[in-house]
Order: structure tokens, then sequence, then C-alpha cells
DNA sequence: GTATTTGCAAAATGTTTGCAGCTGC
DNA sequence: GCAGCTGCAAACATTTTGCAAATAC
């Protein structure tokens, strides 16, 4: 388990509640707000404080393990993020997502800094939309 | 003044705080929180109450003459936003906002569905960096 | 004149903090 | 054994709602 290692690689306990909000984040593929892993993470270890999930999250945020993403309905959810610059792409249906890395926009951003004279050091960027499931129940 | 005629439009009648958050905001060149609207409100209209400020900001944001945005920090500040498509660069120096339109990700958009199996319909895009005033502040 | 809008107070929501006890290493 | 971690309760910050009075048109 990939998030568990990040924790223990930087000297963080690997403690019950943390593994079980972990394992929750690991198995979903989908968008989850704190209340949510909170719920979800009770059924792997069952006395899980809410407050735990917020400090938790915030450590696997600061890893880079997890990111959390904003959404037109409000921005309280988090979703596993893999090493390196990714992106994610929520599905607007079921808040499912997925990963990409390839955002080539190195000649967007060089136009943006002339254009402007921003100096841009960093960007945010999440795609919308329909997963292939949630396509086809759409189309009916 | 554009966002007072944005309003009128749609038939929402033209009150004494709702100028006030709207000459605010039109003023600005920064992102700002509903609290900082609403303190520099009250210089133009003493009354003005901070939910007016909140239901104003409501209105603004479905006539698409303002927009959320999203920062490291937080998800609370707004900023203007003018016809059409249209994304921001702040500063993380003094908040300073400009926008720009020439956002061909299209290719990029193309490629994720192609990848994804995703039907992608929105995308969010924000740039973070140094105004040039800050760009120097910096510098030295 | 009337429907809309307002400000206030209060409620609801989401997140953080203080602290005594528990637990992983 | 001890630092780090936990859950609880309470504090805090932000946003929303109910409602009678005020206001734009």
């Amino acid at each position: 388990m990939l998030l568990a290692e990040a924790l223990a690689a930087r000297g963080y306990k690997l403690t019950r509640p943390r593994r079980a909000v972990v394992k929750v984040i690991a198995a979903a593929g989908t968008t989850l707000t704190p209340a949510e892993i909170h719920a979800q993470a009770q059924a792997h270890y069952a006395q899980t404080g809410l407050v735990t999930v917020y400090r938790t999250l915030d450590l696997l945020a600061e890893c880079g393990a997890v990111r959390k993403l904003h959404q037109p309905d409000g921005c309280h959810s988090y979703a596993l993020a893999s090493e390196g610059h990714a992106h994610h792409v929520i599905c607007q249906g079921c808040n499912s997502v997925v990963e990409f890395d390839n955002c080539d926009i190195g000649a967007l951003l060089t136009a943006v800094q002339r254009r402007t004279g921003y100096k841009i050091s960093g960007h945010w960027l999440e795609l919308f939309g329909l997963c292939p499931a949630c396509k086809i129940a759409t189309a009916r």
C-alpha cells in the first residue's frame, strides 16, 4: 500500500485509524469528502474519529499522496494522487476520478506570461465530464 | 458599469447595497473574500449587511459576472469575470488577478478523452505566480 | 402599491484546537 | 518508556435560513 509507505517513510506512525483512512482512499476511485471517508473508515476501525480523518488528510496532502479537489458544488473532496505532476478528470455523474499526466500547456503558459507580465509558477487544472458508464446511462 | 447592467438586464433591482458590492468588485483588481467585500462595501453604503454580500455574489456568479476562485489556501475569494470563456492568473504576493482567454487546450482535451474514455464537458484552469510588481519586490 | 430585497438574529455546516489518555515503535 | 497520536468536547469560522421592515420600480 503506497499511501501507508508514504507516511512511514516520513517518520509518521502507522496507527490503526490512519490505516483505515488510507484503505478507504486507496480503494475508492472516486472523490470523497472527509465525512464520507470518516463513515467508511469506521468499517475498518470502528473508533476512527472525524478529527483524525482531517489530520490524516492534511498529512497525506502534505506528502502529496492525496489531493484536494475543487468541484463546482464545493471544495470538500479529496482523491488519491499519484507521484509527480498530474491532474484529475472527475465524472459529474458518479464522482469517479482518473488522473492524467500529459498536461502540456507549456505554450499556453509562455503566451500568458508574455501577455500579462506575470511570472507563472504553478497551475491548477481539473477536467469535468462523464465517465464511460455514466455516458451510457445518460444517453438513454 | 457592466456588472450593474448584468443585474438589471435580468430583472434584478439595483438596490443600494448591490451597487456598493458591485463597485467594490469592479474597482478591486484583486481577489476578494466576502468579508473583504463587505468591509469595503460599507464605505459606499454603510448599512450593507454581510448576508446581502453573499446573496449578491450568488447573483453575480449566476450571471457569470463574477467567479469564485480557488487558491491553495482556501476557496473563499471572488474576482470579476468578463464575458465568455476566460481564466484567471493570480499573484501569490498581492492577490492581484488578470484574465486571459487564449486557453487552447483542445488537443489536451482530445488526448485525455481518448485515453480515459471520459466525455469531457468542462474544465477549470487557474494559474498562479507573481505579478510584475511582486516579481521585482521578491528579486531584491 | 407591491413584489423584491434587506438586515438582523439564529441555525446550520464544516473545520480546528485544547487536552487527558492511549499506542506504536 | 516516551514521543507521537487519538478521541472527545468545545471553540471557531463561514455560510444559510426565517422573518418583519424597508425599498425600487
